[in-house]
DNA sequence: ACGAGATATTACGACATCAAATTATTTGAT
DNA sequence: ATCAAATAATTTGATGTCGTAATATCTCGT
């Protein structure tokens, strides 16, 4: 069954049940939800093919986009990486045991310690990457390649006004 | 720290390590992923404030879309869900113990059993589909009406672009 | 210098999910 | 009629994540 017949059908039956509500943009919603959870998929299964999941693919892409040699703080990795500390903790423990990030003590302060990227964690972040380029890079330019930046820019003003809800959640609940 | 900055840092980050890639559509994705993670969060806090995870609502919201006195096999319920069918199990266990849906055994084959929605169930369900509704409506009115079909249409071709990749993951792995 | 408060990390308990194995029932072939 | 294969739901065991609490260390005011 088509993905988009789904949303198609779930968007109808709800309008039949609840004719007083437009769901239109409800519909919009769930197809980028598919399309997200979609792509998200693939990626992880890239990620998995290469011994890693996909919150640990995670902290290695965030190491490696700061270059050879760098060091970051777990604090940092976790904010960027929106995981709980607690999670990064176990994420890291399983990087280094597979040898893939190294943790060395903060010099200037003992409570903390500095992640560094290992070569076999540098090879898979860019492999993983790769296919994530290459993936998202077909997607796109199938659609229409001189419409990708009004596209990003229409995705832009929804974030924008998404946070903008933010401060008035009372009207919306 | 705002969202869209975070975004184009990472693109810009991973520009400077591998110039050789163009982070173009990666940063489009990661956009949208942000999009509808923000979206979901606000989904699930709205379901959990009436006291169901967002996957027992999913049950809830497909057993209510369905009309009043409907009744499903969960073998259908979790194909259209998206969730196992241990999964389905320990939801519609929780949702039970919570009085929002009722088992029957299914009179045609005694494998089976009948899934309906009780009054609280559908309550539960009109009240988060509200909510979905709304915030949905708000996001994509806020960026411009007229324009909104022609977005809804950029993404139905890029999940019909995704559905072709899956035929050709040779060529991207 | 010293102690109160803030910060970073880790340990522990809980939950949702999935894959695989299990049980019960139906269906189809002989 | 009977038995093997397929199907439906559940149970079991494992994984990944999160929230809370505990531990260790730093910072700043006095």
């Amino acid at each position: 069954m088509d993905i988009l017949s789904v949303v198609d059908d779930t968007v109808a039956s709800w309008g039949r049940v609840r004719p007083d509500l437009d769901f239109a943009s409800m519909g919009t919603m769930i197809r980028l939800n598919a399309l997200v959870h979609s792509m998200t998929s693939r990626i992880e299964e890239a990620a998995e093919s290469v011994g890693v999941t996909l919150g640990e693919f995670d902290v290695l892409a965030t190491l490696r986009r700061h270059g050879d040699g760098a060091t970051l703080m777990p604090s940092v990795i976790a904010e960027v990486a929106l995981v709980s500390p607690s999670g990064l903790t176990h994420r890291l423990t399983q990087l280094e045991k597979a040898g893939h990030i190294a943790r060395m003590p903060d010099p200037n302060d003992r409570r903390s310690s500095l992640i560094s990227i290992t070569p076999s964690g540098a090879q898979i972040a860019d492999h993983v990457i790769e296919f994530i380029v290459e993936c998202t890079s077909l997607l796109f330019t199938s659609i229409s390649e001189t419409r990708q930046s009004r596209f990003t820019k229409e995705i832009d003003h929804c974030i924008a006004a998404l946070d903008g809800l933010k401060s008035a959640d009372s009207d919306a609940a």
